[in-house]
RNA sequence: GCGAGCGUGGCGGAAUUGGUAGACGCGCUGGAUUUAGGUUCCAGUGGUUAUCCGUGAGAGUUCGAGUCUCUCCGCUCGCACCA
């Protein structure tokens, strides 16, 4: 054996024999259970980042340990290839989105393997390949003949100088981020899939999600956000329609002094109509982001349309405002509003001096003031004749009702989730299949002709769509009639292509199906890994794909994930490591300099997978550090000759059965770590402190020496999915001929744990005085006895009577007085 | 603005079910070996020390609170076209 520990050596040649003996590759089997361990993939957007590394040693470490429990482990690698930084590259090198893509490609997926992840690169995939997002054109078209898809107009964000739509990303400041104009709100048509129809599953079926955090199904769950409200009209004299709201406040409603519109509503366009303050009003609105943070927080502005409606109850007319944070998108554009309890309406009241009319008063004693602030709290009605001394409770109940009886409103559930809207107006994305015809209207794509394949020949200059601009990709005849049609020449939204991929790595390579039969017995995916940032919106589109495949017939499960691990952000000096902060650690040096197992070790050891994690150069070297202590130990031990016999457990020394207890603790504690916790970190911590202990442990008798053989095994065995390749050359070392990666893990022996004497902490009035040794057999009075004779816990308790005392059976005796 | 988290030594973190706060590692201090430095090894390391005080701040529950409850402060993530 090598004295010195040589990781570049020991890693190319643990990697080689991987390689030849295809360890990675997953088959289908009948005797075992199978394991599916999927990492979200990345987008191809260069190098790999700490971010990634960490989120794929995770992976890696879950499957190897899944993989030493006997199951046959499925874990592949792709590529979320599509999206806007392609054409950001292509605008600012002058090189092809395609090619910048699968450069990177290539790039990364040597860094993967130098890593030494367990992949099945046979399963690769390339979301931008059009064997792939051929079936997601022929899914969609599913989806539009069951009328799961639609068309209608949706804002987006339009810089008026490049003609073009920007992303949320591109807006900085309400301006466009290359030219600095103000952005505009612009309406156009775009294809929406009807998420909103699976709104209740998505909502019920987090309860079934047992494997997945907490925080994330209540984020899942107040994101669909369900609510039981009233629907009702307000008659407008001088519209034919009525205006339709919707309130999950009934009981306030004798309490509503106006109504908010839109800007693009109906009736704000009329109310224009001759009044020019009004029709300004109406185009500075459109001054506006779409995103619902900026919405939120910009300045809320009105203006009085003139145009009155009448109150459901009373018939009392009320003023109609237009407003710019009612949106005509969401709901029915227009809203009731209760200054006296709503803070917003309130906010809006005061500054446009709107009446304020109290009705619900406090049900007990506490304040429901509303001079100053809105009074939100449910209560007792006042001013609401003929709801008077009602609770908001029954009031709900008994206004629904006499509105319902009227024929004016009605009860219903709302969901704030919204429907998806797919349509880009970029390039690098999948093309979406259908084409208008001016005799036969909207044509999807026939089956024979997809994929619809993205052209190559394109101009990037940020100005308009390229696909637009394409001299021939538009232009087609009308698969129905003939006749010369035009092809739809927005893409899908990227979250399309990774909302079904992990069902994709199940059958990668068949060709003539979106998947084939065996995606059923691969799914779900037993652990999906990957940043906390994608809580709602992919996580959410993946099980909504889900049950939309589902529902097809091509898979058998209702939900993607059964357990998920949402991991933290790698940060360096507290903030995010990130390019524009200029505070990344590129871990392809760090692997040339301590190796691929130092980087994995490090990044297991720093933080527990969910926290985030901060980077430290010096801690990357105390992980170094480890693994030659490791290796040396390992090293001192072969260099005596492996050690021969049976170990006799029956007849160890006390110290003996001390070190051996250590050994058996630690398989305890890590395995539970592994299996349970998920805490890596400690699983580590834990391997480091039994090193220390062996170390230490200079025993030479022939019991000693197997003893030693005993527990670098076990440090070996139980770091193998951490740190793969220096375990692969230490176990052979040790003298085994097997390799450590499909290894049984390790079984910690329950009689090595058993202790005839225990530590008990003394405590007085719950302060810690002392601490005795004593038999594990000792009642609870002859602890206190042996507590209550320590001379320290003496000094405390004094001659004071004992008014209670509480024992802790291993732990600790409490004596209060 | 709304939703979800987090806050413990000089630093990363540990304390799993309300029961010894600071495991493990980094850094630092002293020593040994070597000596040009580094490596390696050993000892120590929350503050204060007769004892007390300490888990962002303040209150509460309890024999006992880092852990549970409430109020506040600070930070992070998400908000539907970044992925």
């Amino acid at each position: 054996m090598e004295e010195n520990y040589k990781p570049l050596t020991v890693e190319q040649a643990a990697q080689q024999k991987w390689a030849v003996s295809g360890i990675y590759k997953a088959v289908e089997s009948t005797t075992q259970d199978k394991y599916y361990c999927l990492s979200m993939f990345p987008y191809p957007s260069g190098k790999l980042h700490m971010g990634h590394v960490r989120n794929y040693s995770i992976g890696d470490v879950i499957s190897r340990y899944q993989r030493m429990l006997g199951k046959n482990v499925l874990q592949p690698m792709g590529w979320d290839a599509f999206g806007l930084p392609a054409e950001n590259a292509a605008m600012q090198h002058g090189v092809h989105p395609a090619d910048w893509t699968y450069s990177n490609i290539d790039y990364m997926r040597e860094q993967l393997k130098r890593l030494g992840f367990g992949y099945d690169w046979e399963r690769e995939i390339a979301t931008c390949d059009p064997s792939y997002y051929k079936w997601e054109q022929w899914f969609f078209l599913k989806l539009l003949e069951k009328g799961m898809v639609y068309k209608k107009t949706a804002p987006v964000n339009w810089c008026p100088n490049d003609m073009t739509v920007l992303a949320n990303e591109q807006v900085i400041d309400g301006c466009c981020w290359r030219c600095d104009t103000p952005v505009e709100r612009k309406e156009i048509a775009q294809w929406f899939l009807k998420i909103t129809a699976y709104a209740d599953e998505l909502l019920k079926s987090l309860e079934t999600l047992d494997g997945w955090p907490e925080q994330v199904k209540t984020m899942q769950a107040n994101w669909i956000g369900r609510s039981e409200g009233v629907e009702m009209d307000f008659a407008v004299p001088e519209l034919a329609e009525p205006l339709r709201i919707y309130t999950t406040r009934p009981d306030t409603l004798m309490g509503v002094t106006y109504l908010a519109v839109a800007a693009e509503h109906p009736l704000a366009l009329k109310a224009a109509q001759n009044n020019p303050a009004i029709a300004a009003f109406i185009d500075a609105c459109k001054l506006m982001e779409t995103s619902e943070a900026a919405m939120e927080t910009m300045e809320k502005r009105g203006i009085d349309s003139g145009i009155k409606a009448a109150h459901p109850i009373t018939g009392e007319l009320v003023p109609v405002w237009i407003a710019n944070f009612v949106l005509m998108g969401y709901g029915t554009g227009a809203v009731m509003s209760v200054p006296a309890h709503d803070q917003r309406d309130f906010e809006f009241a005061k500054k446009y001096g709107i009446v304020i009319k109290q009705v619900i008063f406090a049900a007990d004693d506490s304040t429901d003031d509303c001079s100053e602030q809105a009074f939100t709290a449910k209560g007792i009605l006042k001013n609401s004749a003929p709801f008077d001394g009602l609770s908001s409770a029954e009031a709900f109940s008994k206004i629904a009702e006499t509105l319902e009886k009227e024929n004016e409103g009605l009860r219903k559930v709302n969901f704030r989730l919204r429907d998806w809207g797919v349509s880009r107006q970029r390039y690098w994305g999948a093309p979406i299949p259908i084409i208008y015809c001016d005799a036969c209207g909207t044509v999807p794509v026939p089956e024979q002709d997809l994929p619809v394949e993205l052209p190559r020949d394109v101009v990037l200059d940020g100005s308009q769509s390229p696909l637009v601009a394409h001299p021939t990709f538009s232009k087609v005849a009308c698969p129905s009639c003939g006749k010369p049609a035009r092809r739809e020449t927005d893409t899908f939204d990227t979250f399309m292509e990774s909302s079904w991929y992990f069902a994709r790595f199940a059958t990668p390579n068949q060709t003539d199906k979106m998947l084939g039969a065996s995606a059923s017995n691969w799914l779900p995916v037993d652990h999906y890994i990957g940043g906390i940032e994608h809580a709602i919106l992919h996580l959410l589109y993946a099980r909504f794909y889900t049950k939309l495949l589902r529902d097809e017939g091509l898979i058998s499960c209702d939900e993607p994930f059964k357990h998920l691990l949402t991991q933290g952000m790698v940060l360096k000096d507290g903030s995010k490591m990130s390019k524009s902060k200029g505070n990344t650690v590129d871990p392809q040096s760090l692997i040339e300099e301590f190796g691929a197992d130092t980087v994995r070790l490090f990044i297991m050891f720093a933080a527990p997978p969910e926290q985030s994690l901060e980077w430290s150069d010096s801690g990357v070297e105390g992980a170094f550090r480890f693994l030659k202590r490791l290796w040396r130990q390992v090293y001192l031990h072969v260099s005596q000759g492996l050690p021969t016999g049976q170990l006799a457990v029956s007849s160890l020394t006390g110290e003996q059965k001390t070190i051996r207890r250590y050994v058996h603790q630690a398989l305890q504690k890590v395995s539970d770590d592994y299996n349970r916790r998920y805490t890596f970190n400690t699983a580590i911590a834990t391997n480091m402190e039994l090193l220390n202990h062996i170390a230490k442990f200079e025993d030479t008798t022939p019991g000693g020496r197997l003893l030693q053989q005993e527990a670098l095994e076990s440090i070996v065995l139980m770091l193998a999915p951490i740190v793969p390749h220096i375990c692969h050359q230490l176990w052979l070392e040790l003298g085994h001929q097997s390799d450590v990666v499909s290894e049984p893990w390790p079984k910690w022996d329950a009689s090595a744990l058993v202790q005839d004497e225990l530590e008990i902490v003394i405590q007085v009035n719950g302060k810690v005085r002392g601490k005795i040794l004593v038999a594990v057999t000792a009642t609870k009075e002859e602890i206190q006895a042996l507590a209550l004779a320590d001379d320290h816990v003496k000094r405390f308790v004094l001659d004071q009577p004992l008014k209670k005392v509480i024992v802790v059976p291993n732990k600790l005796i409490n004596i209060v007085i």
